[in-house]
DNA sequence: CTGATGCAGTTTGCTTGCAATCCGGCGGCG
DNA sequence: CGCCGCCGGATTGCAAGCAAACTGCATCAG
């Protein structure tokens, strides 16, 4: 059995709970099967990572509306590009073959969007873990954790995928070469891309969604 | 009667509490006159924000060694550049009037590094904010607090307060012209020079300092 | 004399229960 | 007829107590 704040993070990761719904300490507490002081510490931690918000004395899953979108691909981008840039200088060459092993490995499944998109996170991650600032690996893990709440991955979009690898190709590349402006280049390159691919899903969608109980208040 | 989070968070700004100490859930609870669970909480929000690590199954407060001191400036000094930038070009007149202000008031208590270490959180956070960005106003919250750790201030170094708020007038200055190149070169600076400053400060006290129990283990 | 083992004290993690607060509906009054 | 205030349910915040885990020490065996 895992702890509370896991059980309920992998709720948010998969939906279970979406954007807006409210928790409750009880109903949480009964559906874990433990009392309801983990799942306040829980959801206390949930909150200063900002994956909750607090609405009046209660907590919901936090939304991200397009203005937040854009903010935070903004600070995103900041910070992966410093990841890039570092990991071009400090990555040590067992960490550049694991970057290109996880590139290789994941043409496997170019084709599963849910399987893709774990696998990127792990790439991310990786790519952070070799800059070496352990600062910088937690502020984006911070990011990538508000990122969750996005319900869809980009990486379902059509070709995205594939382009996607190609990036990852690039970037590791960039760093087994050393040249972090390369790196930093292809890096925010990547970034864009999956920015505008999301705000195309999103267009495209727009209007066809039944009632998500978030933006369609009127 | 605050919470048992403010309080325990200025029990460390103020050095009651310091780098390397154990907090014990009993001790705090007694101490602030509350049960342990409102502690516990306080103690994980903490936690989640890395000013306190675990050792084990108990906490202590997060120390910084020079690596981890370096890895934090690069953070912040890469975070405060965008922020400056976005502030050149999104502050709105009056947010820069603030700003100002701000700056000219200073002047007064330069000769004071206690209240000039608070009145440059104040300004510095002013900046975050006008580069109206929710996240990344938020990540330097982060980066401001994981600073708390650190003992002293660089303003009470010889003459660096002046320098300092030269250094923010021309970064108010940059931000009202516009021009978000300079003011992200301005504030740069700004942090550079802040950070050498504290080298400085450290290279200084080599040896001098008294048991701390941190690292001087031999 | 050294190392292992068990015991006691300390401290954390969790449960449960209680008090305070807030939200919604309902009735009274203007 | 509408607005205000009150009451009941629901939910959070806090407190105290209990069980489990770890630490350090002492004792005993080899």
């Amino acid at each position: 059995m895992k702890d509370a704040y896991s059980l309920i993070v992998s709720a948010i990761e998969t939906g279970v709970f979406r954007p807006g719904d409210r928790l409750v300490e009880s109903e949480l507490a009964e559906r874990f099967g433990v009392s309801r002081t983990p799942v306040r510490e829980a959801l206390q931690r949930l909150e200063t990572q900002s994956m909750l918000k607090r609405d009046g004395r209660s907590l919901i899953i936090a939304t991200l509306d397009h203005n937040q979108l854009a903010e935070l691909y903004t600070v995103r981008a900041e910070l992966e590009a410093l990841a890039a840039r570092l990991a071009a200088r400090n990555a040590s060459p067992e960490e550049i073959r694991v970057l290109g092993a996880m590139v290789a490995e994941d043409q496997a499944i170019v084709n599963d969007p849910q399987a893709l998109a774990r696998a990127n996170r792990r790439f991310h991650h990786q790519v952070h873990l070799a800059s070496h600032n352990r600062y910088l690996v937690q502020q984006l893990d911070l990011v990538h954790r508000s990122m969750a709440l996005m319900a869809r991955t980009t990486l379902a979009a059509k070709g995205r995928g594939a382009v996607a690898l190609e990036e990852h190709q690039a970037l590791v590349d960039a760093i087994a070469s050393g040249d972090s402006a390369l790196a930093e280049q292809s890096l925010r390159r990547h970034i864009s891309n999956a920015f505008e691919t999301r705000l195309k899903e999103e267009a495209r969608q727009f209007g066809e969604q039944p009632a998500t109980g978030i933006d369609n208040e009127l």
